[in-house]
RNA sequence: GCGAGAAUAGCUCAGUUGGUAGAGCACGACCUUGCCAAGGUCGGGGUCGCGGGUUCGAGUCCCGUUUCUCGCUCCA
């Protein structure tokens, strides 16, 4: 089967078995906007608290965080965001593409250099070693002509950018002649200002309001209570600040199905160590986080590493953790060392001193950090591409196709169905008396409609891990059969016995062991 | 945001040159069967994505719009 249908299946089996519905769907819809449904709450759930025991039960110190939405908005200008997320954008008309205009003047300053150090290479080649190459660069016509165009665009470039005058950005591009790479077109559109944060109004009257904005990612949260949290918790570095919770961002497009949202949720721990030994944690959290993910148990092979080779402005190392989806590898972890540049930054915009103290070196830094940071819906998408199956069942001489969803026992949204072989003979009852029984430990489910092969693939379709059946000879006996999903084979067991077996293969421990 | 395609019942789809909306599955009730889907009877469910226009009459033709899919563009 092709993996684009894959794709398409598990969307629409997404729907059909309610893990996830689109935003306003009566509405016809809210774009790239998602909502999960009854199993996939159930299942987002569970994603979190494996994460978060993970994190937090199994590290003593690293502790966790749940810091609100909107920040104060200076945040946003000390991390970068407001400006690493105002590009403008400039359209061919011709061609149809779609360029960052500063990039494309960028582009056209490179071009003078690439000049210069066209006729520096000539010379050099020409006078050998005696060539004083700073000396040529300051007396060359030809190379100080084309400084001076250079000095020109570049200072034309940072006044435009810095009023944010995108009429004179489209001039340069202009007046630059610069044509669209593709079609050779200098038909180009007004330059536009796509603000990829969401704003809104604080404060209740227009005069009193300001602006404020939906973050865009939760690690701001986090070092904003550094102090908070080191000096309350007495903590010492090494040590981890753990927070899952929502994010917003205003992508220009945003597609493939719950991959990138507009409202998402995150999964960060910033991790705060001393300067020089970042690039140790980074190595020793990389291990760490594969682990995890591989311990879910979706084949080693299918989960790589993507090292960063273009770093962002605030890390000396980056990698992502890929995962083999339909549509390929892709990225569904982050790990990046920060360096010092957040608490920098918001020490500096803050007035604050963002420090730690020391006592062996018996001196105070800022502390560097190591952040591991995943999208919690493209976790979910992962976990539901991987575990979806399509399988040949042959019974009775008859091949048959049941749909499976083989998720990892301790995350599926129910973990247990009940139901009696017919409903009647006070089989039903019995059945509800064992859900009464373990509804507290156990998401349980009772079905009594339809052929018992049908309950089972109802329950296949949605993950459930265990299908108990209560028939006659459980009024003689007390035993039930209980059917596992993965191999549909069935053992008969005591009623009694039910509880213990079940509990040891729900809980994260299985798991963290691995 | 641009280009192309799509949208009819919960799902998959049919619907003739424009003439009163259909099937299968699913769903509900009852009967029957009883360990790996598809037994019987009866029933519920659609202003054909939305808004305009053409027409005596639009699911069907035209325009706009929304959403989805694919391809660009963006993704610290």
């Amino acid at each position: 089967m092709a993996q684009e249908d894959i794709f398409k299946k598990l969307v629409a089996h997404c729907k059909e078995y309610g893990y996830v519905f689109q935003s306003s769907e009566i509405y016809d819809g809210l774009g790239a906007v998602y909502d999960y449904g009854q199993n996939g709450v159930e299942l987002k759930n569970n994603i979190k608290k494996y994460w978060w025991d993970s994190m937090v039960l199994l590290h003593e110190n690293v502790v966790g965080l749940d810091s609100a939405i909107f920040m104060h908005p200076t945040i946003w200008k000390a991390s970068g965001h407001v400006d690493a997320f105002n590009d403008p954008l400039i359209d061919n008309k011709d061609s149809k593409k779609r360029y960052r205009a500063d990039v494309l003047i960028e582009e056209a300053l490179a071009k003078i250099e690439a000049k210069m150090d066209k006729e520096v290479a000539k010379a050099k080649k020409r006078f050998g070693d005696a060539f004083d190459e700073q000396q040529f660069r300051e007396t060359n016509p030809r190379v100080l002509a084309n400084q001076e165009k250079w000095d020109a665009l570049h200072k034309r470039f940072a006044d435009a950018l810095n009023d944010n005058n995108l009429e004179e950005l489209k001039q340069i591009i202009i007046d630059q002649g610069v044509a669209c790479p593709i079609s050779g077109s200098k038909n180009w559109t007004d330059v536009r200002q796509f603000n990829l944060m969401f704003s809104t109004e604080m404060g209740s009257t227009a005069e009193g309001a300001s602006t404020i904005y939906l973050r865009p990612e939760t690690a701001q949260g986090i070092f904003v209570n550094y102090l908070n949290v080191q000096k309350t918790g007495r903590m010492k570095l090494p040590f981890g600040i753990a927070q899952i919770g929502k994010a917003f961002r205003n992508e220009i497009v945003a597609r493939q199905f719950i991959f990138r949202m507009r409202e998402f949720e995150q999964m960060e721990m910033q991790f705060f160590v001393k300067p020089g030994t970042e690039l140790d944690w980074f190595e020793k959290w990389k291990e760490t986080r594969m682990k995890w993910h591989r311990a879910l148990g979706f084949g080693d092979e299918n989960y790589r590493f993507h090292q960063h080779e273009k770093l962002a402005h605030y890390a000396n190392a980056a990698v992502d953790v890929e995962y083999k989806f339909p549509f390929g590898f892709k990225e569904v972890e982050g790990i990046h060392s920060r360096t010092d540049f957040d608490l920098s930054q918001h020490q500096e915009y803050s007035g604050k001193k963002i420090q730690y103290f020391d006592p062996e070196e018996n001196r105070s830094y800022v502390p560097f950090v190591v952040e591991t940071s995943i999208g919690v819906d493209r976790m979910f998408l992962q976990i539901m591409a991987a575990s979806y199956c399509e399988e040949e069942v042959e019974n009775n001489g008859k091949v048959d196709t049941r749909v499976v969803l083989k998720l990892p026992v301790p995350l599926a949204p129910i973990k247990l169905a009940v139901m009696p072989l017919v409903k009647k003979d006070g089989l039903p009852e019995i059945a509800r008396e064992i859900i009464d029984g373990l509804k507290f430990d156990f998401n349980c489910q009772y079905d009594e409609k339809d052929s018992i092969g049908k309950r089972y693939r109802r329950q296949d379709a949605i993950g459930t891990p265990f299908c108990v059946t209560v028939d006659h000879q459980t009024k003689d006996d007390n035993t039930i059969t209980i059917r596992h999903r993965d191999s549909m084979e069935q053992e008969r067991i005591p009623i009694d016995a039910l509880r213990s077996m079940i509990s040891e293969k729900v809980s994260f421990k299985g798991l963290f062991e691995k």
